[in-house]
DNA sequence: CACTAGTGCAA
DNA sequence: TATTGCACTAGTG
């Protein structure tokens, strides 16, 4: 867009389209709201869009802090709308910017350094974040007041990150990572239109049916979807045992439901009717409406600045939680689709949580069988049952494997009896053995607490803190899921340090290599390549590489790799 | 239109 | 009475 056209902002689609025209990198400056002057630092009244396919990418300046660059898109939107007051030199606003030499702080940046300085902040208002970190009074946003804010916290940030020993983690990995997720967004992932229509209308038609089966065995037509004209059917009309209650009356979910079908044919319904709702309105029907028109691609945004233990987070739309279990569920995953000439490459950690729990704990037993290359789970529950490796049943593996994950999620025995569906007393002869087999780890957990109570916090292998106030808190409840944050968030959040380095490292190889690979996607502990044919065999080379050099642990890390032409292939 | 509750999808 | 998320529908105000 040359210098002195004139956009017309007044719609979320009308950004959108305006900054899919504009190359990217390309900074673009936007007037924000109810500023009639000029260009005001103080005011942090100009925000600076690199373009994101579909959306804005704020990465200089804006509204709030506190909001994501999709949210603050949509801010400025809806302030703007309605009027169509934007309009200016853009190329003059821009050329304003840079001669400024950088002097406004960037926000992202500043946000990023927000985050990592207390990363369980439930809410990312400026006003909040500023109150506590500069010990200023929260809430009067006087004009003015949120660019010196802004201006505050970027300059206490060096002192900031280096009382808490985060600058290697700021420098090295969350701050470029910010530009390496913008492109992630700005590329986007093509979805294969004609594919969701046909399954949705295949889940239209089943729909239909089970539909029709259920009014049957109701006697009455309902609402399938309301939980609560359900829970008249089942338990008052119906007179079906109550399982499980919620806050406000009877439970239907899925356990519940699935105790039920032992008795009556309608339970079983009602869950098949759940699942095909839920493929054809999460999936197949919202996610054609979520492409850009002018890319052809989904284009989500990945939160930096979401999840309490330093993961990332996935939103509009969420392409963290695709179905993959069932087959049903991978038609979703199946229509996600490389460009013709490509291959999509998924390369994903092989049970990173556990690994990091062998090395932060250092229970040689595990430690030993990841040297090993062995089966993990079959070696737990050789140990826990005391039988030989070879003789662990299927059965006996999926009892430890339950277990190993529960360990991690810091669950109880009464937790674990209803993941295995056995009673508590059982579950906890299974956590007391496998404490006995594994007494570092046990150990380990025990000293995270404690440190966390004393402390104020827990922290990653890479000093991303998490605070627990709740370590400290009389009420058991409350100290309890304090106590399964605390063992958790280590975990959770080292793996998650682990994949962000691996992500820059990857993006950095990419780039200097000059590779036509793109990085799509990152689903906690796995990374989504759509590679051109000809560079697949060095991009399994180069991922294996880089993601099992990530970091260097007393246990080696594993990727796997697997190379496919749908999301459901690899 | 904003919000909560219940539910279910992923790692 | 298992960790971290996001989003759907129903229902309320």
């Amino acid at each position: 867009m040359a210098g002195g056209d004139v956009a017309t902002l007044a719609d979320a689609a009308a950004l959108g389209q305006y900054l899919t025209q504009i190359p990217a990198g390309e900074p673009v400056a936007v007037e924000s709201v109810g500023d009639g002057g000029p260009p005001d630092p103080a005011i942090s009244a100009v925000g600076l869009f690199h373009p994101s396919a579909g959306s804005a990418q704020f990465v200089c300046a804006g509204p709030d802090v506190a909001q994501s660059a999709d949210e603050r898109g949509r801010a400025l939107v809806a302030a703007l709308g309605g009027r169509t007051l934007v309009g200016h030199d853009v190329k003059a606003l821009a050329e304003w910017w840079l001669a400024r030499g950088g002097t406004l702080p960037p926000v992202e940046d500043t946000a990023v350094v927000a985050y990592l300085l207390n990363p369980a902040r439930t809410n990312y208002k400026l006003e909040e974040v500023c109150a506590e970190l500069l010990g200023e009074g929260p809430g009067i946003a006087r004009p003015g007041t949120r660019g010196k804010w802004i201006w505050d916290l970027w300059a206490m940030a060096p002192r900031a990150l280096a009382e808490v020993g985060l600058e290697r983690l700021y420098e090295d990995v969350e701050r470029p990572l910010i530009g390496v997720l913008a492109e992630m967004e700005r590329h986007g992932i093509r979805v294969d239109q004609a594919r969701l229509g046909e399954f949705s209308r295949e889940l239209e038609v089943h729909l239909e049916r089970t539909t029709k089966e259920i009014f049957g065995l109701a006697g009455e037509e309902f609402n399938i979807g309301s939980p609560k004209q359900l829970a008249y059917i089942l338990f008052e009309k119906l007179k079906l045992p109550v399982v499980k209650r919620t806050k406000t009356g009877y439970s239907t979910d899925a356990d519940v439901l699935e105790q039920l079908a032992l008795g009556h044919e309608l339970p079983a319904r009602i869950i098949e009717h759940r699942t095909l709702a839920k493929l054809k309105s999460t999936y197949a029907d919202a996610l054609p409406t979520l492409v850009n028109p002018t890319t052809g691609r989904i284009h989500t945004s990945f939160n930096q600045l979401v999840a309490a233990t330093g993961r990332l987070s996935s939103s509009a739309p969420n392409l963290q939680n695709i179905p993959v279990r069932t087959e049903l569920g991978r038609r979703i995953r199946a229509a996600f689709v490389p460009e013709a000439g490509r291959r999509f490459l998924a390369a994903d950690y092989s049970q990173i949580e556990l690994r990091i729990l062998a090395h932060v704990s250092g229970e040689e037993s595990l430690i030993e069988a990841f040297r090993r290359g062995e089966d993990i789970h079959a070696r737990t529950a050789s140990e826990v049952f005391g039988v030989p490796l070879d003789a662990v049943t299927p059965e006996q593996r999926d009892i430890a494997k339950t277990t190993n994950f529960s360990v991690i999620y810091g669950v109880t025995a009464f937790g674990l009896s209803r993941g295995l569906d056995i009673s508590p007393k059982q579950a906890q002869e299974f956590l007391d053995r496998f404490f006995a087999r594994h007494p570092k780890v046990k150990a380990y957990l025990a000293r995270t607490v404690k440190e966390g109570r004393e402390r104020g916090f827990v922290a990653t292998l890479l000093g991303r803190r998490r605070y627990l106030p709740e370590l400290r808190s009389g009420n058991p409840n409350l100290r309890g899921f304090g106590e399964r944050m605390a063992t958790n968030a280590p975990i959770q959040g080292t793996a998650a340090d682990l994949v962000k380095i691996a992500m820059v490292r990857m993006a950095a190889e990419l780039r200097a290599h000059r590779l036509e690979t793109r990085m799509l996607l990152q689903v906690h502990d796995e990374l989504l390549f759509e590679v051109p044919t000809g560079e697949v065999e060095r991009l399994r080379a180069l991922a294996t590489e880089v993601m099992e050099s990530a970091v260097s642990l007393d246990v080696p890390l594993r990727v796997d790799v697997k190379v496919g032409d749908d999301w459901a292939a690899v």
